[in-house]
RNA sequence: GGAAGGGUGGCCGAGCGGUUAAUGGCACCAGACUGUAAAUCUGGCCUCUCACGAGUACACAGGUUCAAAUCCUGUCCCUUCCA
């Protein structure tokens, strides 16, 4: 493994951030030498970022912990062309009365992993609506458009996908990794920032603005990519059964949040430990060393260590304490999700079918129906095999609740409104 | 504007008049085995119905036919080549 001289290349390269870069020695150099500024672009295409930007957020993080300044980029004139990198189709088109709203709903995020303060290496909030929107469309092309040829353009793999599978790339679109090597310059410019980071399917748009920088005003820009994560078994990182891990609370709780890193496969606990806590290095090598049956208990670290991050303390010991009374003692935490309903209904009865798919478990009867068939519906434990079974008044344990569970995992208590 | 090819379930991809709610693969869900892991095996995977069954569905709209995803017409969209 490469030594760097500068404490942050030396952290990224031995959490396994990095993935490529560009003149990595030069980069190097010029961290020893004195604080810089390195930005991530995120484009504000959801209510949300999710678990997959984690990676580019913590790299930010660490780039700020060894006394550099990061920069958060937000997509808002970005987002109204959407990144075709990669993508198989085009994208719906965001308003920008969404994207505000999304850029309103994000912000919040990044203050968990990074600090904006008035200190000499307080983080910044861009946002590239401010000067993409201003562009003048001939002068644009007059002063940019000369560096970019569409022959260098169309060799990126990052658009040879939609190209190998016949699918339009519009003009629109192909614009976009123009417009983020502007950001690149313009950010240079603005606050003096000469490094972008981002995921490796970002490697083509940063590159660009690299040579953009150079070309038109000689600036030493870099890049540097850390590897896309999948699974050990291959699997996208980031999904739930559900969709994407999130966030925010509001549309993650941070108890599934917690599970979702709880059930992090054996083969993956080191690396996620290594890019998505902040634990020392000797403390995750013990960790990761973990055989059998105790590997869990270094999975329940990681759940708490990113959890804290994101939500604080508190909601990790939350999530944690209700975890381990559903799963440890097969009972219920306080933090599983719960679902109301009218007394002079659950009087009467309902059936298990109804309530699976009213308590937000399931989203069909028919999906009811067949994990009943399958064996996977419990009430208060009990497993029901009859799709017709009534639960009642009579079901509501002591506690006045009744668990209702769609698998293993899967538990909803039902109450009484 | 002209020519050719194409639009099938979350994705890929068969089918090209009936036996097709539509082969297969991936993804996904549940069960078994475990450790809230992986791998493996089993079952499931449009909606409604306890069920018999019914309703939707193969870009869209019509038509032919006892019967269409499959044939015809028109429309929309995509790809490639030519202008």
């Amino acid at each position: 493994m490469t030594l760097y001289k500068s404490d942050f290349l030396n952290i990224l390269s031995q959490r396994g951030f990095i993935h490529q870069g560009s003149d990595l020695e030069g980069l190097d150099q010029k961290l020893v030498k004195g604080s810089l500024s390195a930005y991530c672009g995120y484009d504000p295409t959801g209510q949300s970022l999710h678990a997959g930007h984690m990676v580019s957020i913590m790299m930010l993080h660490w780039f700020q912990e060894t006394g550099h300044r990061p920069v958060t980029l937000m997509g808002g004139g970005t987002a109204m062309i959407g990144d075709p990198s990669f993508k198989d189709k085009t994208r719906p088109l965001l308003g920008q009365t969404e994207i505000n709203s999304n850029i309103a709903s994000i912000q919040k995020s990044f203050a968990a992993y990074i600090r904006y303060d008035d200190s000499k290496n307080g983080a910044i909030m861009a946002n590239n609506a401010d000067w993409l929107l201003k562009l003048n469309y001939m002068d644009f092309l007059r002063d940019y458009g000369t560096y970019f040829t569409i022959n260098r353009m169309l060799t990126f793999d990052s658009v040879k996908l939609r190209l190998d599978r016949e699918q339009p790339l519009t003009f629109l679109e192909f614009n976009y990794m123009i417009m983020q090597g502007y950001d690149f310059v313009e950010l240079n410019r603005r606050y003096d920032v000469t490094l972008q980071m981002g995921g490796s399917d970002q490697w083509g748009n940063i590159i660009n603005g690299v040579e953009l920088g150079r070309k038109s005003a000689g600036m030493e820009l870099y890049a540097l990519t850390s590897p896309l994560l999948t699974t050990a078994s291959g699997g996208k990182m980031g999904k739930t059964e559900n969709g994407a891990v999130w966030l925010n609370a509001d549309m993650l709780t941070p108890y599934d949040y917690w599970q979702y890193w709880r059930n992090t496969e054996d083969a993956d606990v080191g690396k996620f430990l290594r890019l998505f806590t902040t634990l020392p290095m000797d403390e995750i090598a013990r960790l990761e060393a973990l055989q059998g049956a105790e590997i869990n208990e270094a999975k329940k670290i990681l759940a708490f260590e990113a959890t804290k991050l994101c939500h604080g303390e508190q909601a990790a010991h939350d999530a944690a304490e209700t975890a381990r009374k559903t799963f440890e003692q097969g009972g219920v935490g306080d933090n599983l999700p719960s679902f109301e309903i009218d007394r002079a209904r659950l009087d009467q009865g309902v059936t298990i079918t109804d309530l699976l798919v009213e308590s937000g478990m399931l989203s069909s009867k028919g999906e009811a129906r067949r994990l009943i068939d399958g064996g996977g519906a419990r009430a208060n434990d009990n497993p029901v095999g009859d799709a017709a079974h009534i639960i009642s008044s009579a079901d509501l344990t002591a506690d006045g609740y009744i668990k209702l569970s769609a698998g293993k995992k899967k538990h909803t208590l039902i109450r009484v409104k």
